[in-house]
DNA sequence: GCAATGCTGAAGTAATTGCTTCACTATTGT
DNA sequence: ACAATAGTGAAGCAATTACTTCAGCATTGC
């Protein structure tokens, strides 16, 4: 299972930024073109393309070039690693908070 | 729903660190001070305290002061906003992709 | 009272990030 | 052929990040 440690600080270091969020918002809905992708954002395309290529190297968004047109998608396998990472931890805290109740609900009963 | 992407930016960048990680998944496992938390660590007691107080301002982690021992503990709604954020994106995208079958299954039907 | 413990805070530094602009190339439409 | 479109690439720059060291300051144990 995917837990290589680049591999998720690269993941969610992708996600941190509210543009890149709101491209892979975008990508969630459908794939779309650079130029697409930067329509709503108010920055350069350069800016967009730097964006892209954090996302791509993530491995959150696949892109191929057709013509002149570079059309982007998600690669929903790999929002599932990140997913995945805090799934874990989130299971583990439950289990300690659960042991923990059983402990108090168990020395309740021997009082 | 706590859908605040500055919030977003400082929980996601929180967790792009190894070594937030690694503090996040031993606290997972149970409360520590933070030199447990620093132990496993390969720099310095400053350092950890910064990464600590990352991890506070993104609301995944809060601290409490007892003598002269910091306490940490793991803020598991924080971690939610999170994985709330990223299921919602598959979300979008799992049900383009149904609907993209439907359609696909439609025309296959129609020829 | 004194030393060890547990942390805090400031300053400094090298690397990285998130942009910008400008110059450019490749494709497409007329 | 020519202009418009779509994207690329490099250089530059201010801000932020991830540390370091060093100097401190409460609290605790003896």
């Amino acid at each position: 299972m995917l837990h290589d440690p680049a591999q998720l600080d690269l993941m969610f270091q992708a996600l941190a930024d509210p543009a890149r969020r709101q491209m892979v918002d975008r990508l969630s809905r459908g794939p779309a073109s650079v130029s697409q992708l930067a329509e709503p954002l108010a920055m350069s395309l350069s800016a967009v393309v730097q964006h892209l290529n954090v996302l791509e190297a993530s491995g959150l968004v696949r892109t191929e070039k057709l013509g002149r047109v570079r059309t982007c998608q998600i690669e929903p396998k790999a929002l599932g690693a990140a997913e995945n990472w805090i799934n874990e931890r989130r299971l583990a805290w439950e289990r300690r908070l659960d042991r923990l109740g059983d402990f108090l609900a168990e020395t309740k009963d021997h009082t």
